[in-house]
DNA sequence: GTCTATATATGGATAGAC
DNA sequence: GTCTATCCATATATAGAC
């Protein structure tokens, strides 16, 4: 049923959705409302009654979607061996910033800034939950005698989450490295795939007893 | 002998010195020529008497400091196997990065930007002509019998990248996971030297033949 | 909820005096 | 080379009609 209320949630969404790929290809000062009104199709009036203003519409850009640490949990508890747990985490980083790249855009630009705000704060913290639960599958591994003892926890961990990272925010750059063309290259199955194997046999030949 | 020159060209890199720690904080649009008068004791009339513009100041500084190949081709030069030659590399971004960690976050940010412009093209350019260095060592390597033969060329290479990249440009979050205060961790050698060798012992696991 | 019209602020840039 | 004063464009935000 379509009642009124949902058409009214639908046309929030939409503004967030458009505002969302503006600032992740522009950045949020230089998007205007009037440019992001015009994309969204809607009157400039409509943000400031939608959301207040256009720090707060922000805001709720960057706090709507943070990779909960509960999804990441609950996937770590479907595997039994640390490597197929670690395995799982780098598969999901690669699909939740290729599937959201516009949004982990935004996170990854606030999170170079060397202010500190409200917002960083909250992002930094979500960053570092999920960290944890990478490099505690890490720790536990070693414990459990299946990876090696003399190993750098805390950057191998960020190894995943860095190179992630890049492949997903930077396609223009990583087009040509790879050899693709951009116009061919939307993240699709065959490059995540390739990136997913990479990343097992990169954590495999450092983590692995032989 | 400090002539009128020296002094003229002593205040225009003053001026770029100053800008691009603020345009690395803030971002370019986020930052007005007044702030920037301001913070760099200069008045503001002086930005467009110097450089004609904001946006061509902005050019100015991307374009700089650009890593000349040169530099990594005399470097590579200077040894002999191959896997001296990745490390060197490897170190040189560490180094590269973390020493202008200000100027490469202007770089990134501008990579992550989807609409193609003249100096993303430039910098593209730039950053694709160091990679080639970087794979064709790796390329190299496996042809003398160094490297191992069913790796990912290219996405090792961009690892090297990426690692270095997220750990010179995301100073809090790199804090928090490193468990290092922020007021101490000022990219000091110790934790420099730890990147690098964190990252030979990652390469040569992933590419050494045992 | 949606629009127009407008208040108000701030931005980049420069003319012209010194 | 340096400064003040000012022009002009554009920004956000909202009051008030519908």
């Amino acid at each position: 049923m379509v009642t009124e209320e949902n058409k009214s949630i639908e046309k929030r969404e939409n503004i967030l959705n458009v505002a969302e790929i503006l600032f992740a290809q522009q950045g949020f000062e230089a998007v205007s409302i009037r440019e992001l009104a015009k994309v969204a199709d809607i009157n400039i009036a409509m943000i400031s009654y939608y959301f207040g203003s256009k720090e707060k519409l922000y805001e709720e850009i960057v706090l709507r979607k943070l990779t909960s640490t509960e999804k990441m949990k609950s996937i770590i508890e479907q595997h039994n061996t640390y490597t197929d747990k670690l395995f799982a985490i780098s598969d999901l980083y690669a699909d939740v910033f290729i599937e959201n790249r516009n949004f982990h855009n935004i996170i990854f630009r606030e999170m170079a800034m060397e202010q500190r705000t409200m917002m960083n704060a909250v992002i930094t913290e979500n960053l570092y939950k999920n960290f944890t639960l990478l490099s505690d599958i890490i720790r536990k591994g070693i414990k459990a005698g299946e990876f090696k003892k003399n190993i750098d926890i805390e950057l191998v961990a960020t190894t995943v989450i860095a190179v992630n990272k890049l492949f997903s925010t930077s396609p223009i750059v990583i087009c040509k490295i790879l050899n693709v063309d951009e116009s061919e290259f939307t993240y699709g199955e065959k490059h995540k795939k390739r990136l997913k194997k990479y990343l097992h046999n990169l954590l495999t030949s450092y983590l692995a007893i032989p």
